[in-house]
DNA sequence: ACAAAAAACGGGTACGTAAACGAATTTAAA
DNA sequence: TTTAAATTCGTTTACGTACCCGTTTTTTGT
């Protein structure tokens, strides 16, 4: 004996109303071929009306395909431990999917190693999975996968940085320009228009350097609008083990005995902060990243103000909203830029990275 | 004819594998009565050695029931719109799970009115839901509303301000005393160690004040911990309207000329502002939260930071974890405070509520 | 020892949608 | 016109779990 609850919608409903089958109104709503123009409009017709919405769950439960989303980013190096945030993001998102039937695949590369990326990316490829999350460090080997990806209809979102004018499904990221930016405000607050700044670019690969040149822009833009724009000094630092970093740092200290304020353009501030630590000098030091090195100098008063965009929130949000796009096609945000977050002393043990 | 997929895992595997039927398993899944000794303990262990988990999905298409959650907050009033972003944040989460059978009930009451309130939990009550999402303003009433809830049996979770040592699901929201101790911190920045700070209290209901208070106590201990502590004025403003503020505030002034900053304790700094807008001085002012009007005064140079904790955010956490509770009892964490962000001029335009 | 009550268990349907498969109908080819 | 092919559509099973209802087995009482 059945028990018949009248239901107001769903296909059962529609195709009801409609005096056909249910097949026939999965066929146009998944507009697969087989349906005449006729009963196709009827249907399409009660379903407006209807404002038919499908359930998810019903619809998840019996496609019985499982999704696969591979994850590419860099692997976290004893130089920096800055990639464990975006890992844990993915980790969390992949706990809450995996009932959903969702696979992720984690990949990871090394990032001074271009060729540990390009076989990765190949590796993809060949596993032929349903979506992609990236962090593209190098721009060029990138392009030539999202392309790829392009051409085999897998959606893929990027985090971190950002290939402009590319297909991507969504980018989640900072703005670097505008991060920069607000470092130079910050440092506005805590000196005057007379003082030297000094920009530290600390980074092997020229391609990474691209997201630091970003950031440098802003910084210098705003030294530019208000303060005496030669008062900026810059070093870019290639080799980056902290004994070549601090050499670096103590040739310019010696050059230049008047610097205030020392602006890192990445997580590598807490090298800089050692380094500071040991001239014993009263300087302003304000750089990048929720790390525990860098939060450890900020409570012991040497660094100012530590800039952060969330990258574990960055890698969650891309997998979610891969997945709803792909069980759900959820539209996505195109670009969805991350807040820029100021830390410091007093905040940083509330921040959700 | 029937395709076999071989699944590994379900309950269907689990009643195999034990030799007994679904329902079987299923009472033994959720400890229902009906199972002898001996094949209940046969069974958990093969559940136990599958580590099997249900299929969230089949579950919630399975069990028919669809769980109704009501939401309690203030309305949003001609004096302050603070409350619109928490509304934001139960609609976009509506919008979110109403797909999946959960239906969301909105209540307001007026922040002025303690009546408005109890009116409103008494509703809530009798429509009997399944869980409830509480801004409790008013402390006294709002613990025999939860009382009320725990009878029977009611989760319910706080957002906003919490009830301590109160039997909640969960508390999402601010950590009040730390982000006064953080306003002060941004001070210190600004100010020299003589500067005199005056502190803004504008709330009619003393209950709402209790929020405030906190804020107070953080701002006060830094000054202790890091100025002189007899450099702090306060103003408690009962009154609420615009004209009522700006009197008293002009009274204070003419009583103190020696006054550098000023911190708002709430999200009426945009009055404050305007009036120290035509005061002409170049004081240092600070405030909460990000509304239209706040960051207008803080583009104009006026308002020099804004403390924000994410609203919208708190009632979108708070409804979604509510929601996993409640369909797939997932844990919830007991407290959750939001991070203490910092809105200046420059990072503002990024900011998420 | 026997009936009655209680406990233990199995069969089967439902949730709302997907999709394979086959039946019916129309169209095109001969 | 006949038949093959293509198009259009319906029936049915399946997804994994919940739970009603009826049947079998065990326990209890006399």
């Amino acid at each position: 004996m059945k028990k018949q609850i009248t239901e107001l919608t769903g296909v059962k409903e529609i195709a009801r109303r409609a005096n056909v089958s249910i097949a026939t109104v999965d066929r146009v709503l998944h507009n697969r071929k087989g349906v005449s123009e006729q009963t196709k409009e009827k249907i399409s017709k009660i379903i407006e009306e209807l404002n038919y919405k499908p359930n998810l769950l019903a619809q998840r439960l019996a496609s019985r395909k499982t999704l696969r989303i591979a994850t590419l980013i860099p692997e976290s190096s004893s130089e920096t431990s800055f990639w464990d945030a975006p890992l844990q993001g993915i980790e969390l998102a992949d706990a809450e999917i995996k009932q959903l039937g969702i696979i992720v695949d984690k990949y990871f590369y090394d990032q001074n190693l271009i060729d540990s990326f390009v076989d990765q990316t190949r590796l993809i490829l060949e596993s032929k999975p349903d979506g992609v999350l990236l962090a593209p460090s190098f721009i060029e080997e990138s392009v030539a996968f999202t392309e790829k990806c392009k051409e085999l209809k897998i959606p893929y979102v990027l985090i971190d940085s950002d290939l402009p004018n590319n297909g991507s499904l969504s980018y989640i990221g900072p703005n670097l320009y505008h991060s920069g930016y607000l470092g130079a405000h910050l440092v506005s607050y805590l000196t005057g228009p007379q003082d030297k700044a000094l920009i530290v670019n600390i980074s092997r690969e020229i391609d990474n350097h691209h997201h630091l040149l970003k950031k440098e822009e802003g910084f210098r833009t705003y030294f530019k609008d208000h303060h005496k724009p030669d008062n900026i000094i810059k070093i870019d630092i290639r080799e980056t083990d902290l004994k070549s970093i601090e050499h670096q740092l103590s040739r310019v200290f010696e050059e230049n005995n008047d610097i205030k304020v020392v602006f890192v353009t990445n997580s590598r501030v807490s090298n800089v902060a050692h380094f500071i630590e040991s001239l014993g000098k009263d300087l302003i030091l304000i750089g990048y990243d929720f790390l525990k090195e860098n939060i450890e100098y900020m409570h012991k008063g040497i660094v100012d103000f530590l800039i952060c965009q969330k990258p574990k929130q960055q890698a969650y949000r891309g997998l979610i909203s891969l997945y709803r796009h792909l069980a759900f096609s959820s539209p996505v945000e195109k670009i969805y830029f991350m807040p820029i977050d100021i830390l410091t002393k007093e905040n940083s043990a509330f921040y959700r990275n």
